[in-house]
DNA sequence: GTCTATACGTGGATAGAC
DNA sequence: GTCTATCCACGTATAGAC
């Protein structure tokens, strides 16, 4: 039995595939799994190319490695609800929960939008299972909710489609969002008036009352 | 002067032309323009790679054409707003064309989203020209119309992308969409129930009374 | 662990035979 | 107008010197 971590080894390693990782979320969400070269990788994150290979394997696997790590941002966002849960606040934490994901990680975002927007050739599963059940599972609440009177007799999945794609926009379309407004970049203010717009605008459209029976 | 339109040169012409940019349209919106490749694109036309060349020029020609034709179709669908107009029947119409866009040329969106997702490098211009010009007019004339009691004080760009991302969704994220409702293809009667959502959904959460003052 | 050199395919684009 | 052959830059990936 020897050092449990050899230091100088695992620290290079520790160092740099943070940073490989993060210029590829970027360089991917840009141009697509196709389009990303692993020279145009390397460059962001300040290494030779065959650093990055070395440290990540392929290209391909570098790829699935960034799905998984946005599909476990997205999986740590969220939690089950039930029928007895305030529609108020569940839809609004909902909205808002999503709208910060966009905003901490418009990268990862921006991956996940490139990676459907070619057919979603590696997250064909995962939609299929995981997602479906999860969609299913808030969608059948959403119903219940209607039944009791809770909420308008709106289809839960075109809300929750909503919900994501209304949210997500400002991520994917960023760049359209910051020409049109003539901005540089969004910051608190317009993140929170967006946040605000959307839930009085969902919750409202829904037939939700905010907050309390009366 | 002889022959106006010498028969068989730009018959060709005009049966390969609208081939080739089909073809180019769908894989430039999956895989992005640096994904994409001019090899792709003439076997998804049927045609050897030197003829594609041949007759739109360069990959980049193609590509700005490309979205040419998209900003076209856009702006086809366009008509002007005054505050005289009835809220309702404005915001339902804009809605609805543009879910029609979405449906009509799915290829087209999705090139346009990927376009967008890398930054918008073709169409900066555009964004922070017309298309903000376009987006400030109609936000005044919502803004007059908020004033007037007519809808909610929201905030009218905002309005806006929420109507863009809502329909866009359903061409950009095709493949979640259906992943999720395990359907093969959205139909006729998907399309009216994703739109009537819609409609519902926005026109309400605007405080906006669909149609007539009472 | 790092980096240069290299193998080998495919990229866009063009020349020239037909 | 069509298509084969070809140019050269760049793509991913690996071998091997340091």
């Amino acid at each position: 039995m020897t050092t449990p971590l050899p230091p100088d080894a695992t620290r290079t390693r520790l160092r740099n595939e943070p940073r490989i990782l993060d210029a590829a979320e970027n360089v991917f969400a840009r141009h697509g799994y196709r389009g990303a070269s692993v020279q145009a990788i390397a460059e962001a994150a300040g290494l030779p190319k065959s650093n990055v290979l070395y440290y990540v394997g392929s290209k391909r696997k570098l790829y699935v490695a960034l799905l998984e790590r946005m599909m476990s941002r997205w999986n740590a966002m969220l939690d089950d609800i039930s029928v007895e849960d305030d529609p108020a606040e569940v839809l609004e934490a909902f909205i808002r929960s999503k709208m910060t994901l966009t905003r901490t990680h418009p990268e990862g975002s921006r991956l996940f939008a490139a990676e459907v927007l070619q057919g979603a050739p590696f997250l064909q599963e995962y939609l299929r299972g995981e997602l479906r059940d999860w969609v299913r599972q808030r969608a059948r609440v959403f119903e219940q909710w209607s039944e009791r009177g809770l909420m308008d007799p709106v289809d839960p999945v075109w809300l929750i489609f909503l919900i994501w794609s209304a949210t997500q926009h400002y991520a994917d379309f960023e760049a359209q969002v910051l020409g049109i407004t003539d901005r540089e970049r969004l910051d608190d203010a317009d993140y929170r008036s967006v946040t605000d717009f959307l839930c009085r605008v969902i919750l409202k459209g829904c037939g939700v009352t905010p907050r309390g029976p009366q």
